[in-house]
DNA sequence: ACAATAGTGTCTATGAGACAATATGGT
DNA sequence: ACCATATTGTCTCATAGACACTATTGT
């Protein structure tokens, strides 16, 4: 912070009175919805002087500095708005800045990155699911949410070859195949049954609850994510193809 | 942004009328110097009313609205100021924001990541380096400035394990034993030769030039960076001890 | 019995770790 | 010749990929 900034006292005051850019928070929410990975948009107020009047964006808005502690609350704040969920995978992914994202003057957000189950919560007003196709959004967003979403599932998509984020998509309980479906739609690749196996088993992430999956078919173990629910990192990647 | 942010219009105008956060761009500048990997740190100020005064700080200060264009230019900005270093590779690292960070109110800061050589650029003003011993820097920091460069180390060390960034601490030439070291002193562990070799060079970021490092023993070949000089990812990481 | 999916095993390839062997300069 | 470091090779181990095989349910 502030090599040079001058902070001169009430009585010196004017202090910090220097313009500052407008300060907002936004969230990029996935779940796994009809088999594939959604997020969650909201639309543009139409009113009088809003930018981008009813285009598609990514839940958020300004930090309110009597009202949010950090950063994290905040973004805490707009998912549970949204939502209603408490506790989701939440991490930052970035900040964006310029002169220029916002008409209305010189503007920063910081973006932050959130995973939920699909059976979790329930949308409040405005907020809808948009499916992501072929790793990209079909619509346009408005400021640079377009930038912001592509950064997201660039990133969720690098990360779930190494780690075990996706486990963060699930429902309490879930069988391995239905973990894997999960990684797929992420990847939009298949993956090796018996290496995908191997690799979850050991990482010592998921524990067996004592019921089964029942079905048309052979029934399928179910788990659910063992406590401490720190992400695990493997030290490979799944193998890409090609 | 700005899904529920009540923006109150006068009319329509006057509306962004609450209080904004101050913001501001930080950026952990690392170098290796005398085989350690050191950070470029500066003194705050101590003017009336300046917070944390005489305390050690990263190199950053207020946004200029006026001035950057956006947040990465800001930091680029100050980079040069500090270093004279025009290119280094710089990322984004994250931001920190909240109502208690700065004692002058709520506050958010971008934060950066810079790798420069140790041969490039020369410091301006009242920057000095400070070494990271056993993976912490010894003195205190000014706001949370401490935290911010934690969270670069352990950056910066993780993806050391996967990349090649540390090919952007190197000086134009340099040789594989060269940039063994470094990794080495980025990781504090020892690396083993030969699989180091076969990672890098099947890695395909470096190519020989035409000269030689002489010495009291054998010649080592020189090599440089290849232009494209984004970093490299390996599908492993180098195999963590124990 | 059959379909369908769950779960295991076998074989190969790749690349890391350990460590030995060889190469090439200066002195 | 000898030292010191560079560079290469050999052997073993872990894990991914391919793919076949077995297991267990409902119908």
């Amino acid at each position: 912070m502030a090599g040079g900034a001058r902070v001169e006292a009430i009585e010196n005051s004017g202090h910090l009175d220097f313009p500052r850019p407008l300060t907002t928070v936004d969230v990029v929410i996935f779940a796994i919805l009809d088999d594939r990975l959604q997020v969650l948009l909201v639309r543009r107020p139409a009113g009088e002087g809003e930018p981008f009047p009813l285009s598609l964006a990514l839940p958020g808005g300004f930090v309110d500095v009597a009202k949010d502690r950090d950063l994290a609350a905040c973004a805490a704040r707009k998912l549970k708005e949204k939502t209603g969920v408490a506790s989701p995978y939440l991490e930052q992914l970035g900040s964006w800045g310029s002169a220029v994202r916002d008409p209305r003057g010189w503007s920063a957000t910081h973006a932050y990155f959130a995973l939920i189950p699909a059976d979790a919560g329930v949308l409040t007003g405005d907020a809808q699911w948009h499916p992501i196709v072929g790793g990209r959004l079909k619509a346009k967003l408005a400021f640079d949410h377009g930038e912001i979403l592509a950064s997201a599932i660039q990133r969720l998509r690098n990360k779930v070859e190494y780690t075990s984020l996706p486990a963060f998509l699930m429902p309490a309980e879930f069988t391995l195949p239905d973990l894997q479906r999960v990684y797929e739609i992420v990847l939009d690749r298949p993956l090796e049954k018996s290496a995908f196996r191997t690799r979850i088993l050991s990482a010592d992430m998921i524990e067996p609850v004592a019921r089964m999956r029942r079905g048309p078919n052979r029934p399928a173990q179910l788990y659910r994510l063992k406590k401490n629910s720190e992400p695990v990192y493997f030290v490979r990647t799944f193998n890409p193809p090609e």
